[in-house]
RNA sequence: GGUCCGGUAGCUCAGUCGGAUAGAGCAGCAGCCUUCUAAGCUGCGGGCCGUGGGUUCGAAUCCCGCCCGGAUCACCA
């Protein structure tokens, strides 16, 4: 197939030069698709090139319009409002690119180079000291909908998981287990890992601030309290002993780790979300380390009276970053300049995405600057994907009024919601117990992606539970529906095997609608690659939902008459199908064949 | 205070490398199932696009000021 947009540009930039001057700009001739209210298919506004044609808009519009519907056959017709010049294509051209379509399977799918140097994206990137929230989910579902949209497009995708398991918060775990739990473990509590962690990082808490209470009570100033209680004192001690290799202290962080582990693997099956390779900041910090005391060999650090070494950025417009404490322990920037490293030495990625909550942004300025007086010249190839906190209509979520969503409990109210709408709607005809608790997770899940997904990823995003739980309307249950629908129909085809395309066709508008918006799909898939947004594909595919629920109701497909529009009907439905299931699975969404 | 991000219908959001009368969904109201799945379709009402200037043939979109909200400027991650 021809590049349509491309071979009108070309013809009506040949035919201005022909006619006026050749002193223009070609930018100004910006070929765009035509209003769907206005007749034709596509439109040039000839407003930028009145002055170099020194000509009226309309006169110009007309001259030019004429012109290209003699040049290119598949014009066959143009009209001019004011500047605008709205042509019309033949519907053979329309014909040919829905014969190409619905011959392809996989439309708008690139296959993708496996010689390519890779895209290396991380997310999710857990703590482990508390289970994962709606924050997380947000995350993790940006994530792996980023990782799809860029395999779509052709490129090599290596998603990564960075599990921060130590540090200060790892201990405070540890510190409240070993004073509260009396040997509380999963097993023995019956409780998911990562929460009865999570637990434990809640006491600690408790601890500490009812002990800065207490220095406080004691006429010592808040800040000062803060430092001295012996909750804290404990904990850094802790990690000092961690990091010097400390039997005990390891073994212990070894065993809640683990618990963790099983609960976060649970957390993520549901969710739908994988990786290809788990760093560990255990793993990792050694090496920040490392690089951190060769950078300074090299003098772009410089250590302070305490013995803690800085980088200064003041020339950049920042402040001065600590990478090492006095104690010579590590931060995060120093566990994430070890990361950076080992997985460019792993995987020689084009690019590291990533998808880091927007609170962080100063941070990966930060990284990118500090990498690059390293004088690592991948620095600039490191993006953030950066996005806007989930808050409740009630505000933010914070942990201490009790108000976070957990990820698990969130998941299993979203499928329970499903089963009991889907209960009430008797479309479960024919499923088996299994098959109908699937549907429910499907449905449910795909409610839950769609709402978290269909929001621009660098806005904050308001989570209603009761919106993101709706069936109707721009939902990711709508799309499903639409697919499920498709799929009734075609099951009921057997004896639609008649071959449309030699046949002379006559379309209607939301027939044309509904190619048009196919066409469109690999451009969708591209521009949601290169703008890194899941939003951008659940807005195209809800669209496509809507154009085909249009054509559904007002034409008949098994009930035609004239067996090669039928069959042509049904190719177009096959289609519009599997373009909704390939959309959905880049958004993480499973499309069930009944609902 | 510095830096960054946002402000569009009652609510949640599209639209933002300048283009035609600013679009969806929800909520409200009114219709459409003896016919391929009504989780659908059709219609109605609803807008100083935060605000004031500027650039332009043309501004929700670009530039400047201001107002409001958020993030950040940690020896937390």
């Amino acid at each position: 197939m021809i590049n349509l947009e491309l071979a009108i540009k070309e013809a009506f930039i040949e035919i201005f030069k022909q006619k006026f001057t050749a002193d223009f700009n070609t930018d100004m001739v910006v070929v765009q698709q035509t209003r769907k209210e206005i007749e034709g298919d596509y439109t040039i506004n000839v407003f930028p090139l009145v002055k170099a044609a020194a000509k009226a808009p309309e006169a110009l519009a007309h001259e030019i319009g004429t012109g290209l519907v003699q040049i290119l056959d598949f014009v066959s017709n143009y009209n001019v409002i004011k500047g605008f010049l709205n042509l019309t294509i033949a519907d053979t051209y329309w014909l040919e690119l829905a014969k190409t379509m619905t011959q392809d399977p996989n439309f708008g799918i690139k296959e993708s180079d496996p010689n390519k140097s890779p895209i290396l994206i991380e997310y999710s990137s857990p703590n482990t000291n508390k289970p994962l929230h709606l924050g997380h989910v947000r995350n993790n579902l940006l994530g792996y909908s980023i990782a799809e949209i860029l395999k779509a497009d052709g490129n090599n995708v290596v998603k990564v998981n960075l599990v921060n398991d130590r540090g200060i918060h790892i201990c405070k775990s540890m510190l409240a287990w070993e004073k509260f739990s009396q040997g509380a473990t999963p097993q023995s509590t019956n409780l998911k890992g990562d929460h009865l962690v999570g637990k434990y990082y809640v006491e600690f808490d408790r601890l500490y601030k009812s002990q800065i209470a207490e220095l406080v009570a004691q006429g010592v100033e808040e800040e000062e309290a803060a430092k001295q209680a012996p909750a804290i004192l404990e904990a850094q001690e802790m990690l000092r002993q961690w990091e010097a290799g400390n039997e005990q202290v390891v073994g212990l962080w070894k065993k809640m780790n683990s618990w963790v582990y099983e609960g976060f693997d649970a957390t993520y099956q549901k969710m739908g979300v994988d990786f290809d390779k788990i760093y560990y900041e255990s793993e990792t910090y050694l090496l920040g380390k490392s690089t951190v005391q060769e950078a300074l060999k090299n003098q772009v650090l410089f250590v302070k009276e305490d013995g803690s070494v800085w980088a200064d950025l003041t020339d950049e417009g920042l402040d001065q970053k600590l990478l090492l404490r006095a104690d010579g322990t590590s931060v995060y920037m120093t566990q994430d300049i070890g990361t950076a490293k080992l997985r460019m030495d792993d995987y020689q990625p084009s690019s590291m995405l990533y998808v880091v909550g927007n609170e962080q942004n100063y941070h990966f300025d930060v990284l990118k600057i500090v990498l690059q007086k390293m004088g690592y010249t991948w620095a600039k190839d490191i993006y953030h994907i950066s996005y806007g906190m989930v808050e409740l209509p009630h505000g933010k979520m914070k942990s201490r009024e009790g108000t976070v969503v957990d990820a698990d409990d969130l998941m299993d109210e979203v499928i329970a919601s499903a089963e009991e709408i889907t209960r009430q709607s008797g479309k479960m005809e024919g499923l088996s117990v299994e098959e109908a608790q699937q549907l429910f997770y499907k449905i449910g899940m795909g409610a839950l992606k769609f709402f978290l997904l269909k929001v621009d990823p660098k806005k904050k995003m308001l989570f209603n539970p009761a919106e993101s739980i709706d069936f109707n309307g721009n939902t990711g249950p709508f799309v499903q529906y639409t697919h499920a629908r498709i799929q009734s129909v075609l099951r009921k085809s057997t004896d639609h095997t008649f071959e449309p395309w030699q046949s002379e066709l006559i379309i209607n508008d939301k027939e044309r609608n509904l190619i048009k918006m196919i066409g469109n799909f690999p451009e969708v898939v591209h521009q949601a690659a290169l703008g890194f947004s899941p939003a951008l594909m659940a807005s195209y595919v809800y669209d496509l939902a809507k154009e085909y629920n249009q054509f559904y109701h007002d034409n008949p497909i098994l009930k035609e008459e004239n067996k090669a529009l039928a069959s042509f009907r049904l190719d177009l439905s096959r289609s519009t199908a599997a373009i909704i299931r390939n959309a959905l699975k880049m958004l993480g969404i499973q499309a069930p064949n009944q609902m």
